[in-house]
DNA sequence: TTCATAGTTCGATGCTAACCGAAGTGTTGA
DNA sequence: TCAACACTTCGGTTAGCATCGAACTATGAA
């Protein structure tokens, strides 16, 4: 019965749409103001300072006071973590393929999920590499192909390093956003290293999103093409 | 603003207290029928089918037939391991220490969670792995020491298979029940399969609960220990 | 000081949904 | 065929809470 109710009450709190969408808004990590919530739920500020109340005094959200403005944001890593899994089971459970997640084009786009580019960059990214057999997929195990390491090494990765590590070298992570596969591992965030070094992308401060520059995006298509 | 609309539909078909409670008892992966969680969650018949009903439309639950009866049971893996999440998030805001978790003796004691051990015993067997320098703890991240790959093929594990796999081999996982780590992963899929060869312990059918043997228990102990 | 902006608090309203009792459906057993 | 049981459906009541406008507080700028 204790447990049912810690449950309802966690979840309460995530089911009121206009905090749902609150919630989904702050889910790249930034943190926003009151005023900048209310519109992004559709609901008048008065409403929305009630809404944020409950989620701050139910441990979901965090406030920090900057002169005038007060920015909220998600309290930590487990509750972004949780609202991920709902997410996931949203998806699975609804087969309305309406254009699920983010509505930030940017990080539906290109955006980082751990240590690796996400989003339909992401997607694109690891069709491609599939498409090319440079990696091969077999049900949930994805492995380098021969073509792929001479790629790969090509493309300036140190392939020798990361084997026999701990951490897998390609593994398959499901993009919740697109609900398709993306390259995760070590290769998956050598690449995206890679990226950076060659500045044909960059983090942008404080968010998930990645930004490419319009000459990173042009060498990005071509490395997918040929 | 849809990635909203889908999070509030999942979490507040859970946001009812009445609801938590159902999806709470079932959590132990058995089948209850309608009466036994409707005097489980404290509400009358005709309320409680009401809610199962739209369970069940929502996606969450999957029902099955049977004479006159008719058995609720979550419906899926996925659906339990958000439970396990949300549980989790609730756990570590609410300052209530009041004895979380299930209120299933032998759920808190064993159970399975996906291939490994969780539970009390879980959260002994990692402790001790730790205190005896078998792993090695690094923040979220758990390896392998020196030790700890002689005793674990001592003890009849294959480590060799493991690497290199996409899985990865040692993984910390948050128990809900108890609020601490439990040993996952590949490593932690094979000590378990190795207790149930070596007959210290099986899976009860049809729930997650794991039931150790007498003479099981007293090896487990003895293992920890030396 | 005075004005503008950001946000909270208050009071009133209205809608949703949880709830129960009673009646209805379907299955089992006699 | 009838009675008992398990469960669902229906109708009506009630309570909670999301919502908004208006008034209030606090910070910053002129």
């Amino acid at each position: 019965m204790k447990a049912g109710t810690d449950l309802a009450q966690i979840a309460s709190l995530v089911g009121d749409p206009a905090r749902a969408n609150m919630l989904a808004a702050l889910m790249n990590g930034a943190a926003l103001t009151a005023s900048e919530l209310a519109l992004e739920a559709g609901v008048t500020l008065p409403t929305a300072s009630a809404h944020l109340a409950k989620l701050s005094a139910g441990g979901l959200m965090r406030m920090t006071r900057q002169g005038r403005h007060r920015y909220y944001a998600l309290a930590d890593h487990q509750v972004a973590g949780m609202l991920e899994v709902i997410m996931g089971v949203a998806a699975a459970l609804g087969p309305k393929k309406v254009l699920p997640g983010p509505r930030d084009n940017a990080m539906r786009e290109a955006r980082i999920c751990y240590d690796h580019l996400a989003g339909e960059m992401g997607v694109a990214m690891f069709d491609a590499f599939v498409e090319r057999d440079l990696l091969a997929v077999n049900g949930d195990d994805v492995a380098l192909t021969k073509r792929g390491t001479a790629f790969f090494c090509d493309f300036g990765i140190d392939l020798a390093a990361m084997q026999g590590k701990r951490r897998p070298v390609c593994r398959a992570c499901l993009d919740w956003s697109v609900r398709r596969s993306h390259l995760a591992g070590s290769l998956g965030a050598a690449i995206f290293e890679r990226f950076v070094a060659l500045k044909w992308a960059r983090r942008e401060k404080g968010t998930r999103i990645i930004r490419f520059t319009p000459p990173g995006r042009q060498s990005f298509a071509l490395m997918l093409r040929d």
